[in-house]
DNA sequence: TTCGAGATCGGCT
DNA sequence: GCCGATCTCGAAG
């Protein structure tokens, strides 16, 4: 398996290449499966988005949102094609793209991808990673691009952002595929994880699983 | 290939 | 305190 060139020297991204803000300001589930064929780009890692699932804001018991407006979610209320990046387990980052209008609170988690640039960068990121694991879940798509903390709020649809996403090949829609979401444990019927069928990128469906407590002694 | 369990800490009740 | 939009490793089939 090999992997194109980058299109370009880093940075040199043309403006009219970047999804345009009101790609984003749209119904979730609309914004959804239109991402899947899209880059991703950080620094010189570029990621084609494989699949993501949406999130529904408030009303949605799966989402970070659904408790309302805290210092963390602020940013899902916030205006759409911005990122919203949070912290979890302990050790993982994720990373989502708000979209709707502002105050839907409503957001596109990215689950996986394949790298189509950097992929020597990622790699370094993620020695242990065969090539199609480099971006194969939520937290390793992260990990790939680099994406922590700093990244939280950045405006993907602004020429001036670090992190950026690109028009690239849209999928195949007779390839598109719907299903359950992966890990979570409200509104496990909603049909909003979305993936290109047949991608080895695809990360495999997991039903949630609570973790086990220690039994106390 | 599949399954089970541990790791680890911020957000929220 | 409890729980989580996860990942990794080791063991077993």
């Amino acid at each position: 398996m090999t992997f194109d060139p980058p299109p370009g020297e880093p940075g040199s991204t043309a403006a009219d290449d970047l999804l345009p803000r009101k790609f984003f300001d749209r119904p979730v589930d609309e914004v959804a499966p239109d991402l899947l064929g899209h880059v991703l780009v950080h620094g010189d890692v570029a990621v084609r988005l494989t699949e993501v699932e949406a999130y529904a804001g408030p009303l949605d018991p799966a989402s970070h949102a659904y408790r309302g407006l805290t210092p963390r979610t602020e940013v899902m209320f916030g205006p759409p094609g911005h990122a919203y990046v949070y912290f979890t387990y302990g050790m993982h980052f994720c990373v989502n793209l708000v979209c709707g209008e502002e105050g839907t609170a409503s957001a596109v988690l990215l689950r996986a991808g394949q790298i189509t640039a950097g992929a020597d960068t990622a790699r370094e990121r993620r020695p242990k990673s065969t090539e199609r694991d480099l971006a194969r879940g939520p937290a390793r798509l992260c990990t790939a691009l680099a994406i922590g903390r700093e990244q939280n709020g950045l405006d993907v649809c602004s020429p001036e952002s670090p992190l950026l996403i690109i028009e690239g090949d849209p999928a195949d829609p007779s390839l598109i595929r719907s299903g359950p979401r992966t890990g979570v444990n409200g509104a496990k019927d909603t049909p909003w994880r979305f993936w290109i069928d047949g991608d080895p990128t695809v990360s495999p469906y997991r039903a949630h699983v609570p973790r086990k407590r220690n039994p106390p002694a």
